[in-house]
RNA sequence: GCUCCCGUAGCCCAAUCGGCAGAGGCAGGCGACUUAAACUCGCCUCAGUCUGGGUUCGAAUCCCAGCGGGAGCACCA
């Protein structure tokens, strides 16, 4: 009898089993398209979440599971609050990965990369993220790149894209130039080689000409994009103000240009210093005698031959070339020393500096290791008006006069002085502070026309063109007559030649200049013979629109429709990986001002808000294969299924922190899981249920909850969501339980409720449970509940009374309580004056209905 | 070396404005159900917030110093 009557229970209440809740609701989701995106005559408000596109690299991992999981709460939220929201997902598709595995295992880079987009998007189906899959993009499909082409001819004919000769960063291993922001502590942000320095022609973004606004821009975003982010982009930026200085040249006839952040120390300069790789060094070198010439040569050679990573290191001893060539100091016609040496580089500023040691430590180091003069001219001892001065005591607490401070000569102690202070052996500085001096010294140097202010960036120009096959071809032609000639809009795009018959493997050269059917064009100018340039684009390009593509992927007439741009973007939820704290997110931004420039944009920041999410990592450190530390993503899907997977990485934490997956446990998640999809199959009161009826202390859990929900959504506090819907599911129990019983309104309503908040992490859950509480789908689309306010007020509360800050005793009050009289009921308190007992009372805090603090005179 | 962030139960994490340190989970313990086990359900244990100062009626929260962990920058004139 017992077995008979759980039977027919279980086949009535069933068994939560993920996988057949998965294959149920797929095919009806993938039937009803309940996340397609600006339905004709829909009239919600909109809203535009983003995930950062992937690199199909074949398979979904962790990573990828918790980074889409936070974007389609996001977007699951904002459906419920009622918004048309736009979900796309697309293919950042071209890159070296592809190229690679072809030169490896020699297959086509298409069918590679196809291939791998065809099984990555099998497993995003079965993670069921709410994409508007009608969108999907590929960045190497010529329908995607012909645009690439079309933004590049725009910057092309705007002076924007340029190609200038220089020095360039190399990965030897890639064979392949690489842009700044792609060199990380002088390794390979891909691969990790050591990059080295070589001598090309190469294509370029004037990304510096932004530079000012991609700075000023960083404070509208401040407090909508992690803190880091901003910093990172500004220190990149890293802009510096002070003034360009002029120093005749003995034997020259034009000046040279310094750069400097402290033209106050102008008379302290003792000597002057250019970067050993710049033009200006070798043509000074060319001045000198043959001895000198020799030297600088070989310290030339030698200081090509070094890698970044030995720049880089901090505390190397300095080295140097004099070049015995003179410079003049334009303030004191002071003759000074023109040096060679490779802590100036050349790329920055104008590549030569002025060098003050007695205030800067580099030059000091310098100075010191060619016993070069060094002439302090800021006093940082005397006390500077405005600021409070820091008097020094002697070791009996007594404070030093002035006479009495220990000498501090830089060239003794080795020790540069950079504070502030009072201008000494300046002429017509002295006595002014430092920021008085700067404003005094430009103003001197603007009169005589030898300087002026001036601010450096950081910053350069963004290298574009990559000697590789898998990307975007440059659409150029080089003409031996015409120079340069954009291949007309009309006939883009201008498509990838075949890889068939292509060597493939790096050369240093492009592989496309070897199809020389592809190659080899009319002149569209003149109609001679002509050569394609055979470069691709950095793939950073690629990314640095597709925001805009969603919005119409399909369109061949335009890259997208301005009014479309009107009505959806900027992006209002971009969420992504701190990885791309510069590169994406720095180009991303160049670009969308661009196409402000360019009248095609009303907005000139992209992604008006940013998540970055965290890493997931194993046993303290990120996963990988050949640590024997890697979870992999199917097997743990196979194993929890999908829901508890995003459960699990959504509780885990707060969203940017990393998380172990050793401390997490699906198989918890699950369980949670499988004890709100119970709730719903038992629930025995109809969906005409009045709500009014039911059990007024859950229908407050409930409540407080609808209440609570938003704000945490919003200011992404995923986990505590989760745990509340815990705390609400455990309610619900009790009350089938031990409360009023399975048919109790509340019941179905915490059920519902439940239902509607947990699609934002467990869709297939969510779903079937609407189904059992008697709805048809999808709950997705179900409008947030509204809070009943009169639920959210408590009938007491609890106000506790301190003595000195001690917690006394506690008294059940009516919120509504009056300050006055909660002291009173405080004053008469047992405890409170067994506490206080003889001692007189100094003053009482009342925060009615809270808190009651009597302090006492101690 | 410089800058920023973070230190709360055995573990992962909560704690609107400075106002009861605990919402939730993991692990652990006890119990109910079961012939038994699993599942399920119920109950329980556990910290005074890294350390030391300060401000305050009152500090996890604000300030200073230190310790520990993480991140970013690192010859940018």
């Amino acid at each position: 009898m017992a077995h008979e009557h759980d039977s027919a229970e279980t086949a009535e209440r069933g068994t939560y089993d993920f996988a057949e809740i998965q294959a149920k609701w797929l095919p009806v989701w993938d039937e009803l398209q309940p996340f397609r995106a600006g339905a004709p005559g829909d009239t919600r408000p909109r809203k535009y979440i983003l995930d950062m596109f992937p690199y199909p690299s074949g398979d979904l991992h962790m990573g990828h599971a918790e980074a889409f999981g936070f974007g389609d709460i996001a977007a699951r939220y904002w459906r419920h609050q009622g918004f048309d929201v736009l979900h796309p997902i697309g293919w950042d598709s071209f890159g070296l990965p592809a190229e690679n595995a072809a030169i490896k295992r020699g297959v086509d880079p298409r069918e590679w990369t196809y291939a791998n987009i065809d099984q990555q998007k099998r497993s995003f189906k079965q993670y069921a993220p709410s994409f508007d899959w009608s969108r999907e993009l590929h960045t190497s499909d010529p329908e995607y790149y012909k645009w690439n082409q079309w933004l590049f001819l725009k910057l092309y004919e705007q002076g924007i894209a340029y190609r200038k000769a220089g020095l360039v960063n190399w990965c030897p291993n890639d064979q392949t130039v690489l842009a700044n922001e792609q060199v990380v502590n002088g390794h390979c942000e891909r691969c990790g080689f050591v990059v080295t320095k070589r001598a090309l022609t190469q294509w370029y973004f004037r990304v510096t000409d932004y530079a000012d606004r991609l700075l000023d821009d960083l404070n509208q975003l401040e407090g909508s994009w992690p803190t880091k982010v901003v910093t990172m982009q500004r220190n990149w930026i890293g802009r510096s103000a002070g003034a360009d200085v002029e120093f005749e040249i003995e034997g020259r006839d034009e000046r040279i240009s310094v750069f400097t952040t402290r033209p106050d120390t102008l008379y302290g300069a003792t000597f002057m210093v250019v970067a050993p790789d710049s033009d200006l060094a070798a043509e000074l070198a060319e001045g000198a005698s043959p001895e000198v010439q020799q030297r600088f040569q070989d310290y030339l050679d030698s200081v090509r031959v070094e890698s970044d990573i030995d720049r880089l290191s901090t505390d190397r001893p300095k080295t140097g070339v004099f070049l015995e060539r003179y410079a003049v100091n334009p303030v004191n016609g002071e003759r000074i020393p023109i040096w060679a040496a490779d802590y100036v580089l050349a790329d920055y500023g104008h590549g030569a500096i002025m060098a003050v040691p007695a205030h800067d430590q580099r030059d000091l180091d310098f100075a010191r290791a060619f016993e070069l003069p060094v002439r302090v001219v800021v006093d940082t001892n005397a006390p500077v008006t405005g600021v409070i001065p820091v008097i020094p005591l002697d070791e009996n607490g007594v404070p030093m006069l002035p006479e009495d401070l220990p000498a501090v000569d830089p060239a003794s102690t080795g020790i540069a002085l950079t504070g502030d202070g009072r201008l000494i052996n300046s002429g017509p500085l002295n006595g002014l502070s430092k920021s008085n001096a700067i404003r005094r010294v430009i103003e001197l140097l603007e009169q005589r026309g030898l300087g002026r202010a001036a601010k450096n960036f950081r910053l350069r120009d963004w290298l574009i063109s990559r000697q590789r096959y898998w990307g975007t071809p440059i659409p150029i032609i080089h003409c031996p007559d015409c120079g340069e000639v954009p291949v007309p809009e009309s006939e883009l795009p201008v498509r990838l030649p075949d890889a068939a018959g292509l060597d493939l493997s790096p050369k240093g050269s492009s592989p496309l200049g070897a199809a020389e059917d592809w190659v080899n064009v009319a002149c569209p100018n003149c109609g001679g013979a002509a050569r394609r340039d055979s470069d691709t684009m950095d793939t950073f390009v690629d990314s640095s629109w597709y925001y805009l593509r969603y919005l119409n992927p399909n369109d061949d007439e335009r890259a997208f429709e301005p009014a479309d741009a009107e009505k959806w973007a900027p992006v209002d939820q971009y969420v992504g990986g701190v990885e791309h704290a510069i590169l994406h997110l720095l180009y991303a931004r160049f670009i969308t001002k661009v196409l402000f420039d360019l009248g095609y944009l009303s907005f000139t920041e992209p992604f008006t808000s940013l998540l970055n999410q965290g890493m997931v990592l194993m046993d303290g450190s990120k996963m990988s294969k050949s640590k024997g530390n890697l979870v992999e993503f199917a097997s743990e899907l196979g194993a929890h299924g999908a829901d508890a997977l995003r459960v699990t990485l959504a509780f885990a934490g707060p969203p940017e922190d990393d998380i172990d997956w050793a401390d997490l446990s699906p198989t918890g998640s699950a369980k949670f899981l499988a004890r709100a999809w119970r709730i719903a199959g038992e629930v025995t009161s109809s969906p005409d249920v009045e709500w009014k009826s039911g059990d007024p202390a859950l229908r407050r859990i409930t409540h407080r909850l609808l209440a609570d929900a938003p704000g945490l959504a919003e200011a992404f506090k995923f986990n505590v969501i989760v745990a509340r819907l815990m705390e609400l599911v455990n309610a619900t129990r009790k009350a089938i339980d031990s409360g009023p019983g399975a048919g109790d309104a509340a019941v179905r309503e915490a059920a519902e409720v439940t239902a509607m908040i947990l699609d934002l992490f467990a869709p297939f859950t969510a779903e079937d449970m609407w189904e059992r509480l008697g709805y048809e789908p999808s709950v997705a689309l179900v409008p947030w509940r509204r809070a009943d306010p009169a639920l959210l007020v408590e009938e007491s509360v609890t106000a506790i009374v301190q003595v000195d800050g001690k917690v006394r005793d506690r008294l059940e009050v009516s919120p509504k309580i009056a300050p006055d009289e909660l002291e009173a009921l405080a004053r008469a308190s047992e405890a409170v004056v067994r506490s206080i007992g003889e001692r007189e009372i100094a003053a009482v805090i009342v925060r009615a209905p809270r808190l009651v603090n009597i302090a006492t005179k101690r």
